[in-house]
DNA sequence: TTTTTTGTCTTTTTT
């Protein structure tokens, strides 16, 4: 029998069809059905105080039993394999349809406080599990290790749509409730991470 | 023009 070999690195894809982002960042209070995360990244590389874009891309959580992976997960194996330089600094910006579970929480944490050269910045759409204080833990130590994490607002929804998504030249379309959920969410992360 | 009990990166072994 031969020895399979898979690739437990995804590499990013592109961008995401329309239907797609409209329904994963929905910042729906309930999100019904919603059970897979997207997450979009831009890398920049730091020189002389100025970042200056380097990669883009998206990644979805993988659910083949195989090669299972949460998003955030498939994004720090390919930066450590592709990118990542200990000489250079990083600002790194996450988009992402939820936000991440107590164990990617601590594994970005600990990422971040070995690589003191990685800045990162998180814009979720919705909160995971909120109301759970592990998941609250996460998020706190994720802060505690220097990231910015942060609520998706109109102009997120808005810069994700025209940098991730085949947008065929359409512009964005706001959903109703936006702006609404937008604040009850941030006031929920605010709590958590006081 | 502020008020909450919840939406989930799906579940691993049996016919």
């Amino acid at each position: 029998m031969k020895p399979q070999i898979r690739d437990h690195r995804p590499n990013p894809m592109e961008a995401m069809y329309p239907h797609i982002f409209y329904f994963h960042f929905e910042n729906l209070e309930k999100a019904y059905g919603r059970n897979e995360t997207w997450l979009c990244f831009t890398v920049e590389i730091i020189k002389q105080y100025l970042p200056v874009p380097w990669k883009k891309g998206v990644f979805r959580n993988q659910v083949d039993p195989e090669t299972h992976c949460h998003a955030e997960k498939c994004f720090l194996s390919w930066f450590c394999n592709n990118t990542l330089s200990p000489k250079k600094n990083y600002q790194v910006t996450w988009y992402t349809s939820w936000s991440p579970c107590p164990e990617c929480a601590g594994e970005v944490a600990e990422f971040l406080a070995e690589h003191s050269n990685v800045k990162l910045t998180i814009y979720t759409a919705r909160l995971y599990y909120f109301w759970d204080t592990d998941y609250q833990e996460g998020l706190r130590s994720l802060s505690e290790e220097g990231a910015s994490v942060e609520i998706m607002d109109y102009e997120d929804f808005q810069y994700c749509w025209e940098n991730f998504v085949y947008d065929d030249g359409e512009p964005f379309k706001r959903w109703k409730g936006l702006k609404t959920n937008f604040r009850s969410l941030t006031r929920h992360l605010r709590e958590i991470l006081q």
